[in-house]
DNA sequence: ACATATCTATCTATCGATAGATTGACAAAT
DNA sequence: ATTTGTCAATCTATCGATAGATAGATATGT
């Protein structure tokens, strides 16, 4: 065993590149070099790509769902503000694109059980947003928040401006808290 | 000349291809194949894949410059009319994503004249909204529409289900219209 | 001994890109 | 009217690099 689990590490060096440049954006080699190994052991332990990645978003998913915690418990604006610091971590903090934002925008060219992975990332979101703020809610729909984040990402990033993620969120925050 | 000029019809291929996979979702081949010339010939006419990229974000977006039409002289209402409609139609009539949130969505790794001018198909559609709402405008921000069209697009295609979209959109055609 | 994990070595396919020949159209020179 | 020169556009052929993937040997730990 290495410092970490090598599988854990090839999926942290996958991450880190597809949220930059895609699934296209990193090979098997590039993941390889960054852990230390051998092409071969990656296929080792995710025999095709499409393994690969379906395994890394379905991680990411999981490590979102464990953030945002139980939306039972929350009230409808703390259940907003965790999901706009989540998506403002990811551009403010991390730099990076949301994995699944990326891999959704290039679905038609993915292998399926990867786009699977992704819509169920996509559920989970609007199941939580749905839960906390239950069946009397009149703000937001939970489709038109998550949009708005995942579109802020692109927008700000592609502006090089983190100020218009604010810009597109601003009254949501605002409603909200 | 063929029925139409051949660099247009490389990027018709381009555009198509593209929008469904992204940056690296077409190659200078499948291209030739596409229009029924060799790969030399793309290359004849776009030199690098930047290049060809980059042209077709721009026609891109002088395509959507036309379709929505002179800001200063429509109403706010109007103008949000116009620009839900291009993305609609992007969905519901074509079923791609926004060539430009692909590219901006991969944007890391994507040539630096890519970028730049799918920043400018950005900056346009803020530029378009900003004028037809004028100074007194108190709905939704620019930053905030552009962002939840593109999101909603995404969402909507990751889900396969369209109505996501007129369920993130809602309140927007609500109060414009 | 066995299982896990890594290695070396290699395969086929494709990538973006380039060199150089060929074609056809049109204009200028004879 | 015919020849010559020029140019745009396409072709054939190929380059070196890299892609995802596989076979089989090797090392390590129990």
């Amino acid at each position: 065993m290495a410092l970490r689990d090598a599988k854990d590490r090839i999926l942290d060096a996958a991450e880190d590149r597809a949220r930059l440049g895609g699934y296209n954006g990193f090979s098997f080699r590039d993941l390889a070099d960054d852990v230390g190994v051998k092409s071969a052991s990656v296929h080792y332990h995710f025999p095709t790509k499409g393994d690969l990645a379906a395994a890394l978003a379905d991680r990411y998913a999981a490590k979102a769902r464990a953030r945002l915690g139980d939306p039972a418990t929350l009230t409808a604006r703390k259940a907003i503000e965790e999901i706009v610091s989540l998506f403002r971590d990811s551009l403010m903090v991390e730099d990076r694109m949301c994995l699944c934002g990326v891999f959704g925008a290039e679905r038609d060219m993915l292998p399926p059980e990867v786009n699977a992975v992704v819509a169920r990332y996509f559920e989970m979101l609007l199941r939580y947003l749905e839960t906390a703020f239950g069946p009397d809610w009149d703000g937001p729909s939970p489709a038109s928040i998550v949009s708005r984040l995942e579109g802020a990402l692109i927008l700000a990033r592609t502006l090089e401006a983190p100020e218009q993620f604010d810009s597109a969120i601003g009254d949501l925050v605002r409603s909200s808290g």
